[in-house]
DNA sequence: GTCTATATACGGATAGAC
DNA sequence: GTCTATCCGTATATAGAC
């Protein structure tokens, strides 16, 4: 799948996913007009996100984030009980899409292989697509309370086992070679965070994200299919 | 070289890079004695990776800080200008020591395959012995003021072109087959940088940097050795 | 060389007008 | 449904005692 193809299909637009973050948030929020919370949870979002990425969760002022979004700080507070719910409410929001398209992208009938390619693609796609939300949440994930830090962790473990799962089942049938696969998933994801880790590098250098998916899945499809040569873990 | 040998050959301890430090800042440091200087130091960057990299920087105040490291509000001020300055002492101090090193292990004379082995080990056991300060620059750097993050940033590629030479040169003497070494120096450096940025997820494993190291020197010469597929960038 | 006490500014949050 | 004005705690930084 090309990633016009993946736009396609999936709506990941501010819009459908503050419409989401209002349902599961629909007695927290003060506001009964459904329109005028979608909007202005749409600039509350953009705003946090903007001012964070750049200077971190903590730097970001209410004030500022009050001029950013256009909205007085009082009105803000129409949204959410207090800062710390705005990032709790856009790593639920991320956790809840990620699981969602995963699930519709990936099915047990597929090979190995191709489940391989997929996950990897899925991946690069969907953080492409929400680079500022996967920037946000790996960036500020170390500032959460324990609660929400906890499940953050299980999010960073689950979509490895995605990929650890995959490369079981790969072995069982013998499309892969034996190789640790928690170590190998665990490469596999660094490599899919830089890609919205360091997207400076990679817009600096016009990588897209078609090129770099195609340059992933073969590091991985080699690495895995290569027979071993002898001591790893 | 194993991480033991590492450790034997090279001194990173506290102690020494403090006393960098302090060469470097001599002028900005208000205290005479070298010994209070160097023991104070010493506090205070363990207090501020230990707090910052917990918290975060934005998070760590000065009186935390203060509690943390030993020392009074006002007795830290004699050691920096400003909280600001004690990051960009740190930054400073990890760039020297990885270049420092990096010099004295890749010789020339080296063959590209064991160079690119040298590099990488060298990174992991770099990161591992100065975890703290891997971890802190890495975190904190779009919160340095402009001329410091792009420091942060050059150090970021230099580290990535010291990978795209050796690459360069093993593609040269047919070492290595022909790959895109930009791409390929990246998702090198996102491997290592997995080391130290999931620290967590290691220890929990009970995996050692040896068998990082190992598993990642594999999955590396793997691919840039095996021939091309087809289509990469 | 280090501490206590304090100046000054800015943070998150809320009450109540419109 | 949104804004203005304000409360009160805490931030960085410094002055001056010891």
């Amino acid at each position: 799948m090309t990633y016009e193809e993946f736009k396609r299909r999936f709506d990941v637009s501010r819009e459908a996913l503050c419409r989401e973050i209002l349902a599961a948030n629909r007695d927290a929020i003060r506001i009964k007009k459904e329109n005028t919370v979608v909007k202005n949870l749409a600039k509350i979002v953009e705003a946090t996100l903007k001012i964070s990425n750049r200077l971190g969760f903590q730097a970001m002022s209410m004030r500022t984030l009050s001029r950013e979004a256009g909205l007085s700080m009082g009105g803000l507070y129409a949204y959410f009980a207090g800062k710390q719910e705005i990032m709790d409410m856009l790593r639920r929001q991320l956790e809840s899409t990620v699981s969602r398209v995963f699930a519709q992208c990936l099915k047990d009938a597929m090979p190995p292989g191709v489940q391989l390619q997929t996950a990897i693609e899925t991946h690069l796609h969907l953080s492409e697509a929400m680079r500022g939300w996967f920037y946000f949440a790996y960036m500020e994930t170390k500032q959460m309370n324990r609660r929400e830090r906890e499940g953050a962790m299980a999010a960073e473990l689950n979509t490895e086992k995605i990929f650890v799962d995959i490369l079981k089942a790969g072995q069982q049938t013998a499309d892969f070679c034996p190789r640790d696969p928690y170590l190998t998933a665990g490469v596999i994801k660094a490599v899919l965070q830089d890609w919205y880790l360091k997207r400076w590098k990679y817009a600096r250098r016009n990588i897209t994200v078609d090129q770099y998916a195609a340059f992933a899945v073969d590091w991985v499809e080699t690495f895995v299919r290569e027979p071993c040569s002898g001591a790893d873990t």
